[in-house]
DNA sequence: TTCGTAATTGAACATGATTGCAGTTAACAT
DNA sequence: ATGTTAACTGCAATCATGTTCAATTACGAA
């Protein structure tokens, strides 16, 4: 298997006895052209299954009908599905997509960048990774005036249009549920404090709290490095609290999951000794036993809104200032937070 | 937020008052140029914040140095971790990867070859849809030279290389097991006939019975659209089964462990009353409840080599014949299918 | 036939980076 | 002073495509 050659216009001509430029103007079905002489170039096009080099198109127009998408990593079933949502509209309005995984690492992320940014993409889809608290390399694009936008794991300050969820009602949700079950004692498993969900997630569960009266108990406050050693710590921990908690919040599903299986190994009842909810609604959130309750995000549909309205200011659809998209989240209540303490 | 405007060669030769000859020269640290002229380019290069065109340099040596990816979707776990090897590989190998899903449709994975092969890819990885019954397209790239290579869901009589799991080995291990619990009426839920893996897994399924003596039962056969209405049908029509079964091989993960679920509304116990088992080791099959025994197949590692063997044959350093790659896979046994029944 | 106009086509250039070849300059030897 | 050589730099072509402008052809009218 050689190395493929490509049929070029250069070749039609020749063939042809025609300059490139008929060749050209005949492919692009151009009026200012005798009929005839493009019909035989249309269809030598055809029998010698000729395909534009997108390649020098892009660099003639400087528009490379391509985005790039940088992700914490591809495997994460919610990432996934933006992923996913991001390609299907991009590919109905013409444009390719490159994908990167940051591996949620900062020096990974910066290189990617620089990788699509030298591949011309005509814009940008990032999600930040957990380790990234420093933001000069995204303020560096924008200085040089290339599009971007950001989702989910955004950096508030960087004026560009943002997608995200609104995690801070959604975590707000969670919570009250627990406290209207009649939880007082109430953990959140957090991550990273840079991580932008982190914060806002305990934003909304501070809320909650605040809202029942219920003062915030800093101890009732776990950090996670959201490895499956981290996450087996905080269990454990949880556990040796005294007296020990009611009900416990994880900030993401993959926690809660881990968690619950620490605890089920430890002879631990859910929801009947301790109430249990993640957020994101993972795959495996519904198929644990009891099935997790949790916070729908609908991946597929961020993409979508992200992708389309980065496609719309590309394509001068949209104002170029940046907006702020927030989506809805959705409370699922299933099994593992149905727990009743008595009421004091 | 204005088209972003990429600074040129040209651009720092013009302000240095030399060539762009000279330019590109001392950027590429060119051994024939004064060194004094050199440290002033690069420096100004660097002060201007200077990214080479990588469009025009590929136009130029007609070669991308990217790869396309076809996968049926990348919500699968299974194949977001392929293309998180193909990725890691690719980057570390100096490529990018162009990523597109065929949505398990034939015609959305024509149109995807198509857009790649237009964006000058150097190299195609394709897993093929459900639907692809028929191969003119890959014949097609065959016939074009263009490189490609197939995995997971291959083709065995396309001249290309290929990579896969030795899905027989794999099937075959897990109904063994199920026979050396004692089970003999053993259901196999397959998926599309013209599916690679349903077919290659069936094998196993078939030499594993003969192996023990037991007769082929068509009727122990059943096919699944891979819907979840399509499982949920499966999951109630072999409790119809007169007798019932002693256990039940899915042809993969999510149709187990939606076979799974509905069992367990109707009060049916697992494995008691009937053993069950996967294949591809999905992250639910770990937390569901029992647990499922399932096959692993690292789809990491399978892109990892796939991608390495593809760039090997792009870089001349594997023969251009076809090879083809076959992976081991892993049994699992966990709870689900630890069914003892009366032996006769 | 000759002119004018419209129809049709081709040459040239641009996109950005790279490279073989030719050309220029300087230094040194004779 | 002249020739030789080496060191350095620029021109022009290349990759595939698209567009502007100029050139050519054809055809009808006078």
């Amino acid at each position: 298997m050689k190395k493929g050659r490509q049929v070029t216009m250069k070749e039609i001509a020749k063939k042809l006895g025609v300059s490139v430029s008929t060749v050209s103007r005949a492919l692009q079905d151009s009026p200012e052209l005798h009929i005839e002489t493009k019909r035989k170039i249309v269809e030598a096009a055809k029998e010698m299954n000729y395909r534009p080099n997108l390649l020098a198109q892009s660099l003639r127009i400087s528009r490379s009908k391509t985005l790039g998408v940088i992700v914490p990593e591809i495997t994460s079933h919610f990432f996934a599905s933006c992923i996913s949502g991001i390609q299907d509209i991009a590919n109905s309005r013409g444009y390719n997509v490159m994908i990167c995984q940051s591996n949620e690492s900062i020096a990974q992320e910066k290189a990617n960048i620089q990788t699509l940014v030298s591949s011309q993409v005509d814009g940008l889809l990032i999600s930040l990774s957990r380790e990234t608290n420093t933001y000069e390399h995204l303020y560096e694009l924008y200085d040089r005036e290339i599009n971007f936008l950001l989702f989910d794991r955004v950096q508030e300050d960087i004026p560009v249009s943002k997608v995200t969820f609104n995690d801070v009602s959604g975590a707000y949700q969670v919570v009250k549920h627990l406290l209207e079950n009649g939880s007082r004692r109430i953990v959140y498993v957090s991550g990273p404090e840079d991580l932008y969900i982190s914060k806002k997630r305990k934003e909304g569960y501070l809320r909650a709290l605040a809202e029942f009266g219920v003062n915030e108990d800093p101890s009732l406050i776990v950090k996670s490095d959201l490895t499956l050693q981290g996450n087996l710590q905080v269990a454990q921990h949880i556990l040796r609290m005294d007296p020990r908690p009611e009900a416990v919040f994880c900030m993401i599903d993959p926690v809660a999951v881990d968690v619950l299986t620490e605890w089920k190994k430890s002879g631990i009842r859910i929801p009947e000794d301790i109430a249990l909810a993640g957020f994101t609604n993972n795959p495996t959130a519904a198929v644990v036993e009891p099935p997790l309750t949790t916070v729908a995000q609908p991946g597929y549909e961020m993409g979508k809104l992200a992708v389309s309205h980065l496609l719309d200011q590309l394509d001068g659809m949209a104002s170029e200032d940046p907006i702020s998209i927030v989506l809805d989240t959705t409370l699922l209540v299933r099994k593992s937070s149905l727990h009743f303490p008595v009421k004091n």
